[in-house]
DNA sequence: TATGAATGAGAGTTCATTCAT
DNA sequence: AATGAATGAACTCTCATTCAT
């Protein structure tokens, strides 16, 4: 990568990280795009040679977060482990991503359900968790897991992650080790064969 | 309740009717007041005879949906009937509500976790969920629910039936009576002692 | 004066005094109707029986103001006395009205030379200080004040008594009895022969 | 001075020029921004680049013209004459500067005293004039001027040059050379020592 | 590639005035 | 005569985007 390069990353990636920040804590509207660039330490006509309008900068963000939410989700899966082995590892891949990442956490809550996302580009998204929903699908198969509407399933499962993560995140409510505990096994117990 | 007090009504609901559906579909700031007031038949300047500012009307819209979701929940609560079964219809209540009332589903959920809904507005919106939130101790103090902090249970239930409400609502997947009853089960599955 | 009749004056001064109170305070733009009324404890459309719009109220108010000032200027003036004496006479009567009335005096000043009161309604008020316009001619006649065009003369004085004025009543600088003889001193040497 | 330069500041003086002139003929709030970015024919948003709200453009608008007054009222002062000859110059400059000016003359009269400008702002303006308060001061104390409280001074002095200015400016009555000598020997006798 | 001054449409809000009661 | 809810035009100001440099 020669430092022409590298300047552009760099400049594309502080502007992100500029969006980021003051949209969790202003919200969309709330976030001047001159307030981005300033942020950023570029002028505000730049934004506009990385990113076609304020909508494609967001969408572009939301895309890079899923994605960097679905490496975490995947990090470090051992298939030689047991299913519930491998289970309780996803669930805390996702889990200490939200609660290392809480601006990330926020904004992807926040515009989960947005107007602003288009649906075209959260189905985009999918692809990246489709290894975890493979594996759930297996695991009903196997009849380790009961037999449940695999996107059913799969949404029950995200929520879970997501309500207890939000209650550390945006509630202040701090989950100890133990509380941690009772939601995974909470979780495990919703899906799990009987 | 005289003419006069009706017609206020009317259009103080009116305006708030107005608004909930264009916010849902455009979001808070895609959604001029001009449209609001156009679509409630109202001058621009008459929104301001019932709220203070656009972001009072936001407020009062919430608190007005908290409040119906809460009553919608404790709709035809029979002490005398089983724990569980009581639990069930909670479930379904809540639901049912979000179901059948689509719009207010999606607003609460856009602005549950938005900057826009200031903290103790949402905390003031606590009462609403006062009497099950007791159900569920004294579940958990009858052994019948399993040992777990309260607010972590409370939220989980939640996020359950949200999350399947919002695949019905929010990704057009259709809950049928099967799906939603091996949504209540794991629900209950992952609450109940062991 | 019957009693409804007196409730009708009552009201329509209520309007005018609360309308100077909130305009030397906050200026004309800066007083809406609506204020003016609750200031006044009648109903906003009231004050549209007693004036055409705002503007004539303010014309109104401006008039009544110039009357009462005029009739201030020219109270008990002794034609027995000097000329010198009468002249030192008129100059602490309106000294003293200002002084005596301060919101009068700030509201004066603001709209004496505003675009808000027309042309026409000056004029037409200079009908309240005729007596003293004459009473300065004849001075210059006699050869007590010097030769100087009259207007030219009406126009330093009645600046020389609002400069004296507005040092107390503005700029916070207190005029004590040695000061007014200062100032009127001045005055008198100002205009009378040599 | 670059091209760059010289342009922002015509847009800034233009911007200036036109509020100027728009207020002068129907008043601050007879004057929408729209009108003033029409008139000096940049767009309405381009004015908040060099002013952060209408009322500031008001305060650098009068800030600027009292300097401008101020280096007027000061221009050609000759140390080398006689007293009275500087005294009369002192008032000529002055009397010229808001004849040759009528909209500058106009405008502070009317902001001079008006809720809008605030005191702070007024008071910094001061120092435009401190060299001619020193020099009547200094008048005083020579004995050529009469014992009197030097901020009255200054006030009758200004009051004096205002009041002719306005007969001419306001009032259409045209000042002659013949009246001004008046006015000024009027205004010399008010204060010389007897 | 990068800048940031300039644009102007459109936002939220105010308020003089009207009119049904 | 008196009310005050309702009106809607007009206001100040913001901000996504453009473009000459």
């Amino acid at each position: 990568m020669n430092i022409q390069l590298m300047k552009v990353v760099d400049k594309k990636a502080a502007v992100l990280n500029a969006a980021l920040e003051l949209i969790v804590e202003n919200g969309f509207h709330g976030t001047p795009m001159s307030k981005v660039a300033k942020q950023a330490n570029v002028a505000a006509g730049t934004i506009y040679h990385y990113f076609e309008s304020k909508e494609e900068m967001i969408d572009t963000l939301y895309t890079t977060l899923k994605e960097e939410m679905g490496n975490a989700l995947l990090r470090d899966d051992d298939t030689s482990l047991d299913y519930k082995e491998r289970f309780y590892a996803f669930w805390q891949n996702l889990f200490l991503y939200f609660t290392q990442n809480p601006k990330e956490f926020v904004f992807l809550e926040q515009y989960a359900n947005s107007p602003l996302i288009s649906k075209s580009i959260k189905e985009d998204n999918v692809k990246h968790y489709l290894p975890v929903i493979q594996f759930l699908e297996e695991g009903i198969k196997l009849g380790i897991l009961r037999e449940m509407d695999s996107k059913l399933m799969t949404s029950l499962l995200y929520g879970n992650i997501i309500s207890t993560a939000k209650l550390q995140l945006v509630e202040d409510y701090q989950i100890s080790p133990e509380l941690m505990n009772q939601a995974i096994n909470s979780c495990w117990d919703s899906v799990k064969a009987n």
